[in-house]
RNA sequence: GGAGGGGUUCCCGAGCGGUCAAAGGGAUCAGACUGUAAAUCUGACGGCUCUGCCUUCGAAGGUUCGAAUCCUUCCCCCUCCA
């Protein structure tokens, strides 16, 4: 096992928070593996890499000879995390939960190992707790102290509905960290309510508390906001090999460092060493390139980490066109068809009007030729590679 | 229950009878410059069969030659009082 130091600051890479510090220490110290628990949502997972910062870590701690709890919160799943959005939710069947159970599989071990990960789930142990015991769990807590939960209090304040139910969410986790015997808990910093109750419960059980540790959560291309489908500036785990190494390529100089530390598993030695270099004058754009080829790899291998990084080069500093670009075929009339609508039908511009702007900007290239001519045809048997900015292309053949 | 303030194009937010597809900002997109970075500059930013036409300003009616702007009813949100 490694010293206690080296362990620890491979544990604290990039995370928020630790609780307490150390207790983790004395944990570590005695040098059995640790209990770590992480909880997920039994909701269909989509995972975009903002999600894997958390797996990471525990990847991390596998890595370290820890024993890793994969939680799948069935039953917690019942009442949905109150966001105050969706106060209940219509409980999951036990196939819907096994699907999405093998789907969360699918995408986490690409990460994980599965030979060191146990795969949990909480109504294992909630389904057999009876209503007395139930009580006697809801008991432990007063109306105040939940409403010191950041968004219990604001809904409280601002009069919105928070049904009883609701309180039982942090209640459960907690006491699944008591069913676990928990030593470690993962989570966001959204999670920080949450993850302290595990700790109050262990207590109140007779077990050591568990240590918290908080992972923060990764800001999107834009750089700004959270990582979120919503808000279409994320990369998604299963994305194309071609589209996660483009998009980590756009990310800014400073939005890489975080990205490094928060996804890479490169030591923090070579991180430092990186931006030394950078400083010294090298091209940022180099280590990014390096990071990208590394996230591509781990989702879908090495090979096509480095077909990325061919096409990459290809497409944009030669400027040529890439090699899996998708076919449509339109109808052509007697004249054939109409340019604009030709780009609106292959998806390349949401409307024709935005056709007709993206033409009059100089946007739209048929065969790496710039088009001017806003009322061009395509006529019927021609077959053209379309290009509207920099990454929309098409083949459009018209028939 | 009472009093007041609001709902405008993706978001914020001006407009308060014609010159309004609607100021300004943000986001976004395109072009230039680059490293598909940042910054900067330029432009676009409802739809269409695109020098014109059509549909938008919470919803439905109405007044008017003409309404986002006035009137009526309805729906929704916020603040204060109870």
């Amino acid at each position: 096992m490694n010293d206690i130091n080296a362990q620890l600051e491979i544990i604290k890479r990039g995370c928020d928070e630790l609780l307490v510090e150390s207790e983790l220490v004395e944990k570590l110290k005695s040098g059995r593996p640790l209990r770590v628990k992480a909880g997920f949502d039994p909701t269909a997972p989509d995972l975009h890499v903002g999600h894997t910062v958390l797996i990471n870590k525990m990847r991390q701690l596998q890595d370290l000879g820890h024993h890793i709890l994969f939680l799948i919160g069935d039953f917690t799943g019942m009442i949905g995390d109150p966001t105050g959005k969706n106060a209940t939710r219509p409980p999951l069947s036990r196939e819907d939960v096994e699907r999405n159970a093998e789907t969360y599989k699918a995408q986490v071990f690409k990460i994980l190992d599965p030979a060191k990960t146990e795969v949990v789930y909480n109504s294992t142990w909630m389904n057999k707790l009876s209503s007395a015991e139930m009580i006697k769990l809801a008991a432990t807590h007063t109306v105040a102290r939940m409403l010191e939960r950041d968004d219990f209090g604001k809904r409280y304040r601002s009069n919105q509905p928070i049904a009883i139910h609701e309180f039982l969410y942090p209640l459960v986790q907690g006491y699944d960290s008591v069913a676990l015997k928990a030593d470690l808990e993962l989570g966001g910093t959204d999670q920080k309510f949450n993850l302290l109750m595990g700790r109050e419960l262990q207590k109140q059980n007779g077990q050591p508390p568990q240590c918290v540790l908080m992972m923060p959560l990764l800001e999107g291309l834009d750089g700004v906001n959270k990582m979120s489908k919503s808000l279409g500036n994320y990369i998604g785990i299963t994305e194309s090999a071609n589209e996660i190494f483009g998009k980590l390529m756009s990310i800014s100089d400073t939005l890489m460092w975080r990205y490094i530390e928060l996804l890479s598993f490169e030591s923090l030695a070579t991180m430092r060493q990186w931006k030394a270099e950078v400083e010294g004058g090298r091209n940022p754009r180099d280590i990014k390139v390096g990071f990208a080829q590394e996230i591509v790899a781990r989702f879908h291998g090495k090979a096509a980490a480095e077909a990325a990084l061919a096409d990459f080069e290809s497409r944009f500093r030669q400027g040529e066109i890439p090699a899996d670009i998708a076919t449509i075929v339109l109808q052509g009339g007697a004249d054939g068809i109409a340019i604009a609508s030709a780009l609106k039908e292959a998806g390349l511009t949401a409307s024709t009007s935005e056709a007709l702007r993206m033409i009059a900007q100089g946007g739209v290239k048929l065969d790496g030729e710039k088009v001017g001519d806003k009322a061009l045809k395509l006529a019927a048997g021609t077959t053209v590679v379309a290009q509207v900015g920099k990454r929309k292309f098409a083949r459009i053949q018209v028939v």
